[in-house]
DNA sequence: TTCGGGATTATCT
DNA sequence: GATAATCCCGAAC
């Protein structure tokens, strides 16, 4: 372990397996830049869509100004931030849109990841997500890019609060990605695989009222992508 | 292309 | 009663 968290000893998973629960033993703030590449697998009922994660924000524990769980608050809401690591924390915004976060630590230690962007794997994924948005999926950043476009687009809601990430029978989970760019998996057999995209860490996303905890660089994302909600170029710094 | 304001309701004070 | 881990559309430049 070093001072950045989830830079180094970041255990690789076999692509395509369910991230095992171990994945999530840690704290937000080391699972936030681990998930970037890893893929998000909703079942509907017009089929399976899977995308990749892009852009994610860390919220950390009670003492984080940001968090919902701040100061040890307990409610309804944010009970399934202090369950176990590994669950989906989903709650509604704005009195219109949902957020999807990954529960992450140990029980009561309310830790959690927001899951800002995803981008289709396929043509097909992208089809399945398109018929969601609608006409308004002009741009990439349009169609995923943000964290409640990606819930219209995935057709998340608070019904899927509590799913459990780690299981096959879940209809929202979690897969190993692969390393690098693209669509498919990046090395042919025998081959050598192409390095993961830069990652650049950045402040979250409207927070203000997080007073200190608003300018700490807890929002991470892949350099160039562009279902990436917000380029910071200002303030983002490779991570 | 950028900017400003309205939408809409669960949640907490 | 006020607020919110946001999005969308129309107006203006």
């Amino acid at each position: 372990m070093t001072g950045q968290p989830g830079k180094s000893d970041s255990a690789s998973f076999q692509s395509g397996e369910l991230l095992p629960l171990s994945f999530y033993a840690v704290s937000a703030l080391e699972a936030a830049p681990r998930l970037l590449g890893q893929v998000l697998v909703r079942e509907t009922a017009e089929g399976t869509i899977r995308c990749r994660i892009v852009e994610t924000e860390s919220y950390g524990g009670i003492e984080d100004k940001g968090s919902h769980a701040y100061g040890g608050r307990r409610t309804a809401r944010t009970e399934i931030m202090f369950g176990e690591g590994g669950a989906a924390y989903i709650y509604l915004i704005y009195g219109m849109y949902h957020c999807l976060n990954v529960v992450t630590g140990p029980p009561d230690d309310p830790q959690a990841v927001l899951i800002r962007a995803v981008e289709p794997l396929t043509p097909g994924d992208e089809a399945l997500m398109r018929a969601r948005r609608g006409s308004r999926a002009r741009r990439p950043v349009d169609l995923s890019g943000g964290p409640g476009k990606l819930c219209r687009a995935l057709e998340i809601d608070k019904s899927l609060n509590g799913a459990l990430l780690h299981r096959s029978d879940s209809p929202l989970r979690l897969e190993a990605g692969w390393p690098g760019p693209g669509r498919a998996p990046a090395a042919a057999p025998g081959g050598e695989a192409a390095p993961p995209p830069a990652v650049i860490a950045a402040p979250r996303i409207n927070i203000a009222y997080a007073a200190e905890y608003a300018d700490l660089p807890w929002r991470f994302y892949y350099r160039d992508n562009p279902y990436v909600s917000v380029i910071d170029k200002e303030r983002g710094v490779p991570y």
